[in-house]
RNA sequence: CGGGGUGUAGCGCAGCUUGGUAGCGCGCCACGUUCGGGACGUGGAGGCCGGGAGUUCAAAUCUCCCCACCCCGACCA
């Protein structure tokens, strides 16, 4: 057989690859530096990247084990285009709510399309061209696809890109059982996926956004680099990302024998800090058995509205005075309404909000401002606040929530904190990121109703089908997988993920016995259904082969060097890439322990 | 879109304050020596100094405008 330039063992003298000696500068996350670095991927656009043959292998391997979950769950895979016209989206809306995320195009003839973000208008429409009975239910179709979406800051390499491959699966349902069944089979199929792949990740409750629908859970691979923010039970199995938490609400507090509210002056309090600072130093204000702090203040901020179709509403939002208002949080409240701050000149238009100094007395449709005014659900009737008086330099001390105020309702905006009482079981929640990896929905009905999808039911009535949506960020999940694995010497794959099963380094003089040595290895090793990289580049030194074995991150590295060079007992060393242990295996038995190793 | 930073050889960077013939390391090419942990010597190739305008006898360097990229925030698989 002998080296054949184009059998099966992909050679590293002849392979499309640069491994890079230096970090390069636009990459920070360990996953973007290591896979440019590793000559697995390169920058081509921003937020666009081009796989070499490393990083494409990986890229197929990811594909390849969401399909074969895909398919094992029973599902059944269809490919839709990703330019397609824009009047399904509009049907839904979507094509406003996405706003300046989706990429418009127009076609010679003035006609507008859009790169597809998502697909659910055209499975719906594709299923209510075909189907037409309850019979033809359940029904769960799913692609893998290229995805674009115009983000303001691509980042992070391949963690937040404009071209990604997605899998997105559609299931359509008649009813709320069927559809909770549709969900629940994606659920388990996505924690075998994930597990498969090697993926650490969590299940935490979520917002669908601007998705729609109800019940919605994200899996996170818990990862600093991650973008999003969950919090997790100490002490039972609760977990949400912080736009979904829910806040226990204590009891209500008697109030009858509370003392009357009194508006203090405060000179200079704009903020919470030198509030605080202020009622502790003043005789007046000062608390008889403790220094009051931030815990004890309601803070009032104002913001605005920006609903889809341009109108603008204010908004006061009422949190305990040490937490901020969480902007992503409030946001998935009004989605797809956008939040943005409350300016100066907004000020001058509302006179009676006075900054800095904003309370309740103004606030809420029923008083002055006519501002809705939205409470965190932890202020009960009973609890007793320091915070504006609405007048410069003035706040009101023992003012009492249901006695003194009431607002229009509760809201579910205040930053979420670590040690907070967590919502199942009262225990306490910690803080962490992680990177979202899929997203699973019960959208409902709002696709079907909006494109006028129905079938009819055994008794010949038009029913409306329920549908859920289900994605899985492949490309994403291949940086995450790199986020998770990597070490201080490079990449570090799963099996299943990586390119390759070995790394054969030829360690010898050029000429030398290794090069043949390393050669019927390879093709055996090949033969018995390894896949096989071989390093048999010529003038490199072995401290380089050996360094980009490391920064590459195949698995199994096997050395063909001096060993072989005992007539008695030649032996090959084989390398653990994740444990860095080695062993010498006589030449003779290497192919069978190799593929031993890689069962 | 707001804030911060960076654009000089394929990659990583110096030079800019104080204007005067474009530099270093790695990589690349040739020859030789090396050959188990990013070897060494000798000799080479490679640059519209992000773009445009201006100031000046003279601009990588000073001024203005623009662009791109990275990071932090506002959006999402």
């Amino acid at each position: 057989m002998g080296a054949g330039r184009f059998c099966g063992v992909h050679r590293m003298s002849t392979m499309f690859l640069r491994t890079l000696r230096d970090d390069p500068a636009d990459a920070e996350v360990p996953s973007h530096r290591l896979l440019v670095r590793a000559g697995y991927i390169r920058r081509a656009a921003p937020g666009g990247f081009s796989w070499l043959p490393l990083g494409y292998e990986v890229f197929r391997n990811v594909e390849r084990i969401v399909r074969e979950e895909m398919n094992a769950a029973g599902f059944q895979e269809v490919h839709f285009p990703a330019l397609v016209p824009k009047e399904p989206y509009e049907a839904t809306n979507r094509y406003e709510e996405y706003g300046p995320n989706v990429f418009r195009v127009e076609d010679r003839h003035g006609a507008h399309f859009l790169l597809a973000p998502t697909h659910e208008e055209l499975f719906t429409l594709t299923v209510k061209d075909l189907y037409s009975s309850y019979r033809d239910l359940p029904l769960i179709i799913y692609q893998i696809q290229t995805k674009f979406r115009d983000e303001a800051r691509p980042r992070a390499g391949l963690l937040r890109t404009r071209e990604f491959l997605m899998k997105d699966s559609y299931s359509f349902d008649v009813d709320d059982a069927g559809l909770q069944a549709s969900y629940d089979a994606h659920r388990v199929a996505y924690i075998k996926l994930f597990e498969r792949m090697g993926l650490p990740f969590v299940i935490v409750a979520a917002t669908s956004g601007a998705m729609g629908g109800s019940a919605s859970e994200e899996f996170l691979a818990p990862l600093d680099v991650g973008e999003d923010t969950f919090i997790r039970c100490t002490s039972c199995d609760y977990a949400a990302n912080v736009e979904a938490v829910s806040t226990p609400v204590p009891d209500a507090i008697p109030f009858d024998d509370l003392p009357p509210a009194v508006v203090h002056h405060t000179p200079k309090t704009p903020t919470i800090a030198t509030l605080v600072d202020y009622v502790n130093a003043d005789p007046d204000t000062r608390h008889p058995e403790r220094d009051w702090t931030a815990e004890d203040t309601l803070k009032n901020v104002v913001v605005k509205l920006k609903h889809p179709d341009g109108t603008v509403e204010p908004l006061a939002v009422g949190v305990e005075g040490h937490r901020d208002v969480d902007m992503k949080r409030l946001e998935a409240q009004f989605a797809p309404a956008e939040v943005v701050p409350f300016s100066d000149e907004d000020f001058a238009q509302h006179t009676t909000l006075k900054k800095g100094y904003i309370g309740p007395g103004v606030l809420g449709s029923e008083n002055a401002s006519g501002i809705r005014y939205l409470l965190d659900p932890r202020i009960v009737d009973g609890t007793t606040w320091i915070t504006g008086a609405d007048e410069y330099d003035h706040h009101v001390l023992q003012l009492v929530a249901g006695r003194d105020f009431t607002a229009d309702g509760t809201i579910e905006a205040a930053e979420v904190l670590d040690g907070d009482i967590c919502p199942s079981c009262g225990g306490t929640v910690e803080i962490a990121r992680g990177i979202e990896i899929g997203h699973i929905f019960q959208l409902g009905r709002k696709y079907a109703e909006a494109l006028g999808l129905t079938v009819r039911d055994e008794n010949d009535q038009p029913i409306t089908p329920t549908m859920g949506s289900y994605g899985v960020g492949v490309s994403r999940c291949l940086a995450a997988i790199a986020e998770a694995t990597h070490d201080e010497h490079g990449l570090c794959w799963p099996r299943e993920i990586a390119p390759a099963d070995v790394h054969i380094v030829v360690a010898g003089k050029d000429g030398g016995p290794q090069g043949p040595v390393a050669e019927t290895v390879a093709t055996e090793l090949e033969a018995a259904g390894v896949r096989v990289v071989l390093d048999d580049r010529q003038k490199t030194s072995p401290g380089v082969k050996f360094k980009d074995a490391e920064l590459i991150g195949i698995p199994t590295i096997v050395v063909v060097g001096r060993g072989i060079a005992d007539e008695a007992n030649p032996v090959i060393e084989v390398k653990d890439r994740k444990t860095g242990g080695r062993e010498d295996i006589a030449v003779d038995a290497l192919v069978d322990h190799i593929v031993a190793r890689c069962r």
